[in-house]
DNA sequence: TTGTAGGCGTTATCAG
DNA sequence: CTGATAACGCCTACAA
């Protein structure tokens, strides 16, 4: 309603300049105690707030900080977010989430999109995303989940390891067959979680690579691929899927197929997403430690970003198991 | 990397004034075809992009447009935001997404944020905020899902037809004794659900408003609130949930007192989000179409945005049953 | 058809 | 301690 007041009408109001407003306004320099008072007066009397975009104009940077997630319709992704924009908003910033669809046209879109924004800085999950591009346009950059490149500081997890130790759960557990729904081939934890599953199977004498399936990190894809993977191979009693996601397409999968899970069938995944409780049966996963990564990536990017730091940090977490209701050892009943 | 070149480069290197420069800019004004073409050519050689902050600066308005949500962790918010993402970016417009957690302090730290980032509008999930409040900020803004006030734009559905047509379903099938969890009462779509519940079953001998239990929209809350439904009257065959989170929480709920669905209760729900066809069994719900109603608010804003109009409009779409596994009607085998 | 210049609201520098 | 004033990059009268 009111017309925004700028800071010439609370110098006028307080009878001063506008470089005491300012002062006053940003704490530096020297005022006089009883002006300070007087300034403080006139602001709240008219109610001012300093403009952004003009500071903005002037600093070259604007108090905004993204993050691309690649599919936000993942709850994964959600957790994430929340992490990252509670840290953000803390330290004083607004936060953008920016849907990439792990399509590099988007990404770069965005990139360009933000940058005429004066962005302070953005957060990637991206498996399309190069270090040339970022650097290209000269914003601080975070890698989260995935990791882009040496010289761009990164927050993941342990996934290689974490996958190594489901699978063994599995086999711990009793199961002698053990199939592998994976992730995309160019998503890097994908990748090494695939290795972890290899790590502890490729010697067995039953193993052959038809025991992997791939299944894009979607529901859909992973019901069809556990559906193929059942069909082929009716004697697998353990099967490791590389997130949450589709572990729950994954149970459906089995479902359909008339095997109960866990009774013929143990089903493990990855990330600890809060979808993994709700779904019957609730699954056993190997769960990040998302709202910590989350806020941690958000805490080294601002670090970055206010010290202008440029040292590329590179931090690891640790994933952890969750037993649910999807994996049963062998031989107990319920 | 390389510096960013401003209007003033591109007017050098092309031997004009920023005048022109800024005409072929925006495509305003006179501007002979040659001339036109050096400019692009300069352009395109430094690789020019206008600063939006400047833009913004002078204009008064940023080309941002923000969405409220309560909840980002309930998968209904990211469909929603997906499609107001998809129409505002479609628009040339950059999507902020704001989680408030329902919260009137946080809404109104995000509403004072954006003021002064000069934001363009805002679309707004909300049950705490007022339309004084909105108008004292001066932001366009439109309202979805829940409806603020009469002189606010809204884009919701038909919840208390959905509602009524929902139970009326839970009747046809064959169910005796119908209960409700509800969303909160302070929620003005929550209020109409309950209403269309109302509206069927108020008359019915049975009824008591012991039939009906709080579930906060929350999945813990639907679980106990199922439970104690449950234990209470261990004779309700039928349950209508208010929304879709809240409908897994049921099953969760019933399969923890051993009480199979469909079997022995069937569960339908509303909201039509993803998730629901992936829980075991899949919920029957009355789906709302999310992608559109996102993507008409988001039009209706930009439009107001845009065209500086200030009719109000209120638009409501229809709601439509989906049948899937967690309803069956009595005396029927799978 | 093109150029000059003032202003959008802040901040920081430099005199006083 | 305080006040002018020149940027920041862009757009739009107004002049030419």
């Amino acid at each position: 309603m009111a017309e925004m007041s700028t800071i010439r009408d609370v110098a006028k109001l307080a009878e001063v300049s506008v470089a005491t407003v300012s002062r006053v306004l940003n704490g530096n320099g020297y005022v006089r105690s009883d002006t300070k008072e007087r300034v403080a007066a006139a602001i709240k009397q008219l109610n001012y707030r300093p403009n952004d975009v003009a500071r903005s104009l002037f600093k070259g940077r604007s108090k905004m900080i993204a993050l691309f997630v690649p599919d936000i319709m993942n709850p994964f992704f959600p957790e994430l977010a929340r992490a990252v924009e509670d840290m953000t908003k803390q330290q004083g910033f607004t936060f953008v989430l920016c849907n990439t669809d792990d399509d590099l046209t988007k990404e770069m879109a965005y990139l360009d999109a933000l940058k005429q924004k004066s962005v302070d800085g953005i957060i990637i999950v991206s498996s399309t995303m190069t270090a040339e591009y970022i650097e290209s346009f000269d914003i601080p950059a975070v890698a989260l989940d995935r990791i882009i490149h040496s010289n761009i500081s990164s927050v993941t997890v342990n996934n290689r390891e974490g996958a190594k130790e489901a699978v063994q759960y599995l086999k711990d557990i009793g199961c002698q067959r053990i199939a592998h729904v994976a992730g995309p081939e160019h998503v890097s934890n994908a990748k090494q979680r695939l290795k972890g599953y290899l790590d502890v199977v490729e010697k067995e004498e039953w193993f052959s690579s038809a025991f992997i399936e791939q299944g894009e990190y979607h529901f859909e894809g992973a019901k069809k691929a556990t559906e193929a993977l059942l069909t082929k191979f009716p004697e697998i009693d353990g099967l490791f899927v590389a997130n949450d996601l589709m572990g729950v397409g994954a149970i459906k999968g089995a479902e359909s197929l008339g095997i109960s899970v866990p009774d013929q069938l143990s089903i493990i995944s990855f990330d600890g997403i809060k979808l993994g409780e709700t779904t019957s049966p609730a699954l056993t996963t190997m769960a990040q430690p998302i709202y910590k990564i989350g806020a941690r990536a958000a805490e080294i990017l601002i670090h970055q970003v206010e010290q202008n730091e440029s040292k590329t940090l590179v931090e690891e977490f640790s994933v952890k198991l969750i037993e649910r209701d999807s994996t049963r050892k062998k031989g107990e009943n319920q």
